[in-house]
DNA sequence: AAATTCTCCTGAAGGC
DNA sequence: TGCCTTCAGGAGAATT
């Protein structure tokens, strides 16, 4: 399920092939994604060349001269640069062929959105009000800690809140929590802001390890090249219900927080 | 404003 | 073997 390292390792795998080229076709085989894909994407994108592929949150931004198409993944999405005229399998949706290579879209769950927009991308009503990137430098544990107060919800859904921090997803604040040693089911007002401080570290950390392994795979996600991602293996609490903590040999505990589910080191975790 | 619930979808896993 | 049920999950929308 592509989370920010998820994303950020498509983009660095499909920007070197692509970016500073023209779009030769658009081809729409199911438009039936969160919201329709325009119908109009062949005509406005015929012949114009791509700039930048860039990244806001879990948003990957095609930036073109005259526009922006605005990418996201959902649960299942993956993009791959493949060689044109390569048979559609079930599921890929949607190709944009930039002369001798085709930029494709799978999905099998459908929860990803193509959107196009002339106005600036970053204004636009889906991004404009998320929280800062995880890895710039205006997100520390001031940050989480002057959200926070006054605030009852639990830390981990607080962490997975877009508004807070983006791109951090399930998996990474379940493994952020465990490294900062807490409870996922804490309230988020009554955290120190010491505590905050070594949580802002421990999702930057986690995050950077992440993208250096090509994110994590556990069943869709691939990275450009076809290749999976390697942080799965890395993962200390993530799926591993009834296993042995890695730090003190307790078992992980799972329990449901914020209807996702949670894995945590109770002993560890406070 | 903040918190919670609902919703979209498919494939995997489990029960019988 | 096969059919049915349950569940996971990003995140916007609707509801409380």
């Amino acid at each position: 399920m592509p989370e920010l390292p998820e994303v950020e390792t498509t983009r660095r795998g499909i920007a070197p092939l692509i970016e500073g080229r023209s779009v030769s076709a658009v081809v729409i085989r199911e438009s039936r994604l969160r919201w329709p894909v325009p119908g109009t994407l062949p005509k406005r994108l015929a012949r114009r060349k791509l700039r930048k592929v860039e990244r806001r949150a879990k948003y990957l931004l095609l930036r073109f001269t005259h526009g922006t198409l605005i990418l996201h993944l959902g649960m299942s999405g993956s993009l791959r640069v493949l060689p044109p005229n390569t048979p559609p399998s079930k599921h890929d949706h949607i190709d944009l062929v930039f002369g001798d290579r085709c930029l494709r879209l799978r999905d099998p769950r459908r929860f990803g959105a193509v959107l196009w927009t002339e106005e600036d991308p970053l204004q636009h009503p889906l991004l404009r009000s998320l929280g800062p990137e995880p890895l710039s430098s205006d997100f520390h544990g001031e940050h989480l800690y002057r959200l926070s107060r006054g605030r009852r919800i639990a830390v981990k859904s607080f962490l997975m809140d877009g508004h807070v921090v983006v791109g951090v997803g399930n998996i990474y604040a379940n493994e952020a929590l465990f490294q900062a040693g807490i409870h996922p089911a804490r309230a988020c007002g009554r955290i120190s802001r010491k505590r905050y401080d070594r949580l802002a570290e421990a999702v930057k950390e986690i995050l950077r390890s992440a993208i250096d392994q090509g994110g994590t795979t556990l069943q869709d996600f691939r990275q450009a090249d076809g290749n999976p991602g390697y942080f799965a293996r890395e993962l200390k609490v993530y799926g591993r219900e009834g296993q042995p903590c890695p730090h003190c040999g307790n078992s992980i505990h799972q329990r449901t927080i914020g209807q996702r589910s949670s894995y945590y080191c109770p002993r560890c975790q406070r």
